[in-house]
DNA sequence: GCCGAAGCTGACCGGAAGTCCACTTTAGCT
DNA sequence: AGCTAAAGTGGACTTCCGGTCAGCTTCGGC
């Protein structure tokens, strides 16, 4: 994309209507039920372009997932604090999650086929396995700020739990009702709580129970 | 199944067999990428009579699962505690979680098909929004967990995302080599803190910031 | 305007989902 | 045992979609 030649002014032109149509099927559609032809069509382009410029469903949605993501990827790295650089991890990790939501909820279905499509993709040029570019971002950020402010955590892990949120069908849903700010809510409550637990594993101060004898 | 007339006894062999195919089959390939002729021909059977059976793919998956977690739902409902009724809900609901990362663990990606499952089906007779039974009964099983023990938590919001964690690909593939035990201990962790957390919704007691400037 | 390269296209192929109906098997009844 | 209706079965068939490719069109540097 930014690397070798440039893109000549039809292809441009192309791509950005493929992505405005998937955008707007999108709105209408679950993203497994949309197909390329339709994508095609609706952008007024040959089916063997779409193939061309995006390898599959999953490489269009990952394009413009990245795009959607972007003015949060910069916001991050570059923003002013709370969201960018400056601000305690703490903060920034509260701030980033509500940002999160915010970007899930005005994308609805989107995240929802990212989260499959890190295992759905099949071409054998690309590891299957590597997840999505964005889902990598978000995960290494979430991660770090934990670890940051709690190392005796395994952030990595509770980083995925976060995410993994985000992939969840109910949740989805609840999104598309509007109640995004409910979901913001729960999730601060969720990692404040965790921040500010006691370092041992099961209740330990308020040890009624060392742990439980399951196991 | 059990309604009605009682199932004819070359039925229930095909039901079985087919059942079993499913299983063998998921143990070295991924759910979506099963055909239901594949299904078929491993159970020795006709495409026609697996349709005829389960509907689609995701019947299939729902049957199997409902079938996994048929031990979990009577261990929790009639069973001996913690996971049975008599133990307080904390230890409950420990325990529950411990016992369901242990059901997905043995059931690698069963769950993750499931976890879709719910918005892929597209049959006009059952509601495409109501969720896999197994799925209705964990989630009504830690929403009620959690209320008692915290009335103040949006309990059921916490519920799905704690469920949302089943679904999540990478965290699928953390079980795959074995880990099941670093995530039930996150779990594990995670839930202590929440219900430990007092009750103001930001960090409350050590108050640096009565909360976040953001939003 | 010319030309090579970049991009575009849609007919085409393979394969899977789901349908359908003629056929077989079961099990209750006499 | 023999009969029969209902239940169950199977695989050819239709439809649809993802992905390919060989030839055509367009771009833009000269």
């Amino acid at each position: 994309m930014t690397e070798g030649r440039r893109e000549r002014a039809d292809a441009a032109r192309n791509r950005h209507a493929i992505l405005l149509a998937t955008e707007k099927l999108l709105a209408r559609h679950r993203p497994e039920q949309i197909s390329m032809e339709q994508v095609a069509a609706a952008a007024g382009v040959g089916k063997g372009t779409v193939f061309h410029r995006f390898g599959n469903r999953m490489g269009l949605m990952r394009a413009l997932m990245a795009e959607r993501a972007l003015a949060l990827h910069e916001a991050v790295t570059t923003g002013p604090p709370p969201l960018g650089p400056g601000a305690p991890s703490r903060e920034r990790l509260l701030a980033f999650l509500d940002a999160v939501v915010g970007v899930v909820a005005r994308n609805k279905g989107l995240l929802a086929a990212l989260g499959h499509a890190v295992t759905t993709a099949h071409k054998p040029e690309e590891d299957p396995r590597s997840a999505h570019p964005v889902y990598q971002f978000w995960h290494g950020h979430i991660t770090s700020l934990i670890s940051q402010e709690r190392s005796d955590l395994d952030a990595e892990l509770l980083a995925h739990i976060l995410l993994a949120t985000l992939h969840s069908d109910p949740i989805l849903r609840l999104l598309e009702q509007g109640d995004g700010q409910r979901l913001a809510d729960s999730l601060r409550t969720l990692v404040t709580a965790l921040l500010n637990a006691s370092a041992g594993r099961t209740e330990p101060r308020n040890g009624r129970h060392p742990n439980a004898p399951q196991r």
